[in-house]
DNA sequence: CTGTTAGCGCTTTCAG
DNA sequence: CTGAAAGCGCTAACAG
């Protein structure tokens, strides 16, 4: 019923073994035999049987990659970006590979299970993108899966994800304390004194770096931490609409509000416009990421710019073996600050 | 080395065959085996060679998911609704289903050869979203290709994207054209009678059809269609800012700018303002597709909201067979006009 | 309810 | 450079 390398061979007059080694160009094959192979295969419109190739030579062409939410575009242009570098040439068969997208919905549990249904998959390489969630538990099942999975010949990346302790993962770490530490630092130098920092989901890497950040700043200008000057939600525009009508009610003598991300500065910003505060002139907001719509925002959004494309393409040229892991199995990735029009200087 | 199905078989004293039939659940099993089964399952760390289990089988958990660009909400959206309906219970191996999304950028042969891709891996499902490429060599390629992976088991959906005759593909389409004339005839009715329009990329359907339904609402009205009003571009921002600046070189006098879709829109937004033009006061302007975005920009956008994560998960269910087809095989989605703030009556 | 028996379609030594 | 042969690890009849 459906055609089958014996097929090809058969008709080609060679050894499916010949077919082969014609189709992963993996082997010197005779100019004139590989052309007889191929022209079998394209009459005969044969199409690799992908599971019993991956049976025999113990991998797949398959890629996982994983993504707290693909619909968000900070994860978006992440996968986006590895896909592009992980298709193309090289690799078994006639070059292309397969992203597979999870969404974990930064879920630990999810996180695991998928890291299983790769393995099922005997995926090349697997790259995790994003924030890792805070607790000994689950880090320590993550690291023993991902060290199963190297073993089993898997490539592990890490992209925009602190790095794994004894582990052979490749780490792309996004400099987040950094980055917020400068852009508190930014709005300290514009004379701001009573800031609001709405932060990311707890127990996770990302909304501790960026608030650990934001701490230091305003600590090395000796202004003490208002425990209340903080608020936890998600990394979403309803979730920083909601924080920033909190920390109004809590202090309405702020000047500025440091927001986890892009989306959750858009939710304070409206927040605030419906408060009938102005920005930047009544209370400034700042972002992070500089997702794309950040620059089209009214007034555009002062924000840590972080260069997602260019770290997913690097992981996934890691992830593929083309270029080589940087030093000590871990990079630092910087963010840049960019000033917009959402911050200025405080009204008084 | 690795620990395969016999092994867990031998420990728990069973023959192969059951102990597939207890990771399969597809069978019935004496309740003592099955827990002496998952025991030595879990003892051993065994984990189920997918490939293996995809070629006896003649069929994998994998569900591709084509779309144009994975970094555009647009899709993201819809593909996170689709992927968190193929997860979950049901499938062969223990549930989940490995959501493989492929990013074509619009291109012919992308598309042909990712389905060519899925096609050898076995894929169980193939989600097609966004518009179609309208050339007809590659319509019939792409017609020919569904034809046999249909044939080969694989279910085929089309979400967000018209049928493609003599195929077993069930569509879900996007009623594209009507959105777009409701969407004009807000701005004629506001009284805008010289309106431009910041057309998609030639050659697809959605920008066809947007383009027919803006058109067949000025025709309504008896106002002729003067082509100069017209640009065409890609769906992104960049476009539409470049698009209205040429849109003003043509014809300074006009009231409103319709756009292909948000993004577009948010670059006309853009390029208005720096033109020393007002939004709406000076000129109105609209999108399509109500992206999270649209309504944090200032000021909101009025667009033609689509229900991409509702049509996704239908998608993802009809893929899965948890859903009925819809009768003909196909289904019309209907969007929603959302008049905001970024339109209103033409000065004077 | 469980075991036996054939393969699924390909890759890959090992010879030649 | 090419062929022969031995599996890869699992599933699915078919018996029992």
């Amino acid at each position: 019923m459906t055609v089958t390398l014996a097929d090809v061979a058969a008709r080609a007059q060679v050894s499916p073994a010949t077919v082969s080694r014609v189709l992963n160009g993996n082997y010197p094959v005779a100019a004139s035999t590989r052309e007889r192979v191929l022209r079998a295969v394209d009459e005969l419109d044969y199409v690799l049987n992908g599971p019993a190739s991956a049976l025999a030579a113990a991998t797949s062409d398959l890629v996982g990659i994983l993504v707290h939410d693909i619909a968000d575009p900070f994860f978006g242009i992440m996968a986006s970006a590895i896909q592009a570098e992980i298709g193309g040439t090289g690799g078994r068969a006639g070059g292309e590979r397969l992203a597979v997208v999870c969404n974990t919905g930064g879920l630990p549990e999810r996180e695991l299970t998928y890291l299983t249904l790769l393995q099922r998959q005997r995926a090349a390489a697997v790259v995790l993108t994003g924030g890792a969630v805070e607790n000994a538990p689950h880090a320590a099942a993550v690291a023993t899966k991902l060290r199963k999975l190297a073993e089993a010949g898997t490539r592990v990346v890490l992209c925009g994800r602190p790095p794994v302790v004894d582990t052979p993962a490749i780490a792309l770490a996004f400099d987040n304390r950094g980055g917020a530490r400068q852009l508190t630092e930014h709005l300290l130098g514009l004379g701001h004194r009573r800031l609001g920092y709405i932060a990311g989901p707890e127990e996770r890497t990302t909304t501790r770096h960026r608030l650990e950040g934001h701490r230091a700043a305003l600590a090395a200008q000796g202004i003490e931490d208002d425990p209340r000057r903080t608020v936890h939600g998600r990394y979403d525009r309803r979730s920083g609409y909601e924080a920033t009508l909190e920390l109004l009610r809590r202090d309405p003598s702020l000047t500025a509000v440091v927001a986890a991300n892009d989306s959750v500065a858009l939710g304070a910003c409206a927040a605030l416009r419906e408060s009938g505060l102005r920005v930047p002139d009544d209370v400034s907001v700042a972002g992070f990421d500089d997702l794309p719509f950040s620059v089209d925002a009214v007034p555009s959004l002062t924000t840590v710019r972080l260069p997602l494309a260019e770290a997913g393409a690097r992981a996934g040229r890691i992830a593929m073996g083309r270029e080589e892991a940087p030093p000590g199995g871990m990079a630092t990735v910087r963010g840049e600050l960019m000033v917009r029009g959402s911050s200025g200087v405080p009204r008084r």
